[in-house]
DNA sequence: CTGAAAGCGCTAACAC
DNA sequence: GTGTTAGCGCTTTCAG
């Protein structure tokens, strides 16, 4: 690999004529710049990330730390993040795992967004002593640590009571795994909303987030009588559901009310169309990075905002 | 943040010793490094990746470059990738976008894995110059560049020509994007399979992989006479393609026979189950990861092999 | 078993 | 406009 020592030599300078040339400073000569870029062109030189980042204390890389790949959720955030980042000439580095707690205590980027239940504040509060944070599935408070967070409770909430509102009277719950940030809160919502109604919780369904676990659900509930709401943690959970109730020929809406949350991409494409409250993913992956992005280029301290959310009411409930 | 030089200090000795005890180095006196470990503790010491890297000409990473965050087969590629890269003791870094080049040509990582049309052949080639890469999208002769593909032609001849068998007759073909890799070479062994079969295809039908697009389709389809079947290029065609089909009420497989590939999760969670060419994704990104870290360590040479497939009969067809 | 010192490739004073 | 040089934090020879 050609250095700057070899592009320098090659052109005929010093090593810090080369740096200025190479970095786009002003104060080079024209034609010296010239002949340092065509060197370098030449050597197929590219500077050495560590190098730089060694004498910079900066990597230019925000890293982004999720519990995992899969899931319809990630993917928009992140290329919402992607999107911003990459915009500002940074780098978007995903991982997950125990990749995490390396990267985040090596200080591999320049900041972080956090959605992993599985890194511990510990190290969150460390890496936040040096550079910024952002965690999206937990409260920590610290210095350089901000959040945002989807209101899961007050947007539940709302959407039961406009479900009461249109006549409902007997709901379930269909959780998420019960260590899940977004499930506990959206349960406490779900509470809330019934008991201000003089309502109680029919039945709790213990599901898993997955279409999977919906599904089982779907092909071993017993149907009571009276019309019965479940309300699903998440649209995967809802998903699932509908489809192993539709294999036993149970109508949705007509014998069972379903809905979700999340307003996934698939929620629209089954029968019937979800209803859900949907969050902009992907408009609050670039909320995020926005703010980072300001954080780290010290423009301005602008506040972290909230996702945005609307509920969707199609023909499940 | 502590440096091995504080480290050092604390503990009374040498930065030397101090190294050496904190990368567990035989030679050294077992009081010595408690010491050593016993400063770096108190002082929360954490090693700084870019002077180790920049010294070692190494960072423990592993870069994934990938098109995009979405999608069901990436999430498991990825998985099974970050399952085996753990065990050894690498970091996964996925990325996409602009920010794949960066990463490649700064070097950031050890060795790449690259699925992404977008990054240009120079760029891979010369970072195989140094590192070993793997594409699992293109024909890339190079050294060092290995490749790891489904044989997207031989399984998509193989299950037309058993369809054939079965008594199918007239069999169209919904496509994914044109460009895609995937897509033409599995449209060959489509082709290839009526040709020696003595049948052509009935229609060619443009779709884009994702079920909106195969959504449309199925929306707008005119049905023709005669039992048709559609071999759609992915699963998520294939699905947004009987979603549509039964909103109108036409019935899969009786009056159209339908398939995907991919074998992705979802295409067992609707009605009909969808037939399809089942690629264990997971077990893939293992193959690729083991394959990697061999390279890397120079364990062995081990060819590296194309990811297992099968044809899985459900309901569509 | 421990320490001194060179050097990885780069940036950025500082001098000229 | 250009060159000299110190030094980022670490690993690793080489001496002792």
């Amino acid at each position: 690999m050609a250095t700057i020592k070899d592009v320098a030599k090659r052109a005929g300078v010093s090593i810090s004529t080369a740096s200025y040339a190479l970095n786009n400073q002003p104060n080079v000569h024209e034609d010296t710049r010239a002949r340092i870029l065509k060197a370098a062109e030449e050597l197929d030189y590219y500077p050495n990330a560590n190098a730089r980042n060694l004498k910079t204390k900066k990597t230019g890389n925000v890293g982004v730390f999720i519990y995992g790949f899969g899931g319809p959720i990630f993917s928009d955030i992140l290329e919402g993040i992607r999107n911003q980042l990459q915009k500002h000439g940074f780098n978007i580095i995903v991982t997950s795992g125990k990749s995490s707690s390396v990267l985040l205590k090596e200080r591999q980027v320049d900041a972080a967004i956090v959605f992993d239940n599985n890194i511990l504040d510990e190290v969150l509060i460390q890496y936040a002593k040096t550079s910024p944070l952002i965690v999206l599935d937990r409260t920590l408070e610290s210095d350089n640590i901000y959040h945002s967070m989807i209101d899961n409770e007050g947007l539940t909430y709302q959407f039961i009571e406009k479900m009461i509102e249109k006549g409902y009277k007997k709901f379930s719950y269909l959780s998420g795994p019960k260590d899940a940030y977004n499930n506990q809160e959206r349960l406490v919502g779900f509470k809330r909303a019934l008991e201000d109604h003089k309502l109680k919780m029919n039945r709790f369904l213990e599901g898993d987030f997955t279409i999977h676990g919906g599904h089982e659900i779907g092909l071993n509930l017993n149907i009571e009588t009276g019309h019965e709401f479940i309300f699903c943690a998440n649209d995967e959970s809802a998903i699932g559901l509908i489809q192993g109730l539709n294999q036993r020929g149970i109508k949705v809406p007509e014998q069972l009310a379903v809905s979700g949350f999340d307003g996934i991409y698939l929620s629209e494409y089954i029968q019937p169309k979800l209803s859900t409250i949907e969050i902009d993913h992907y408009g609050w992956g670039k909320l995020i990075a926005k703010f980072i992005i300001a954080k780290l280029q010290k423009t301005s301290a602008d506040n972290l905002e909230h996702p945005e959310a609307k509920i969707i009411l199609r023909e499940s409930c």
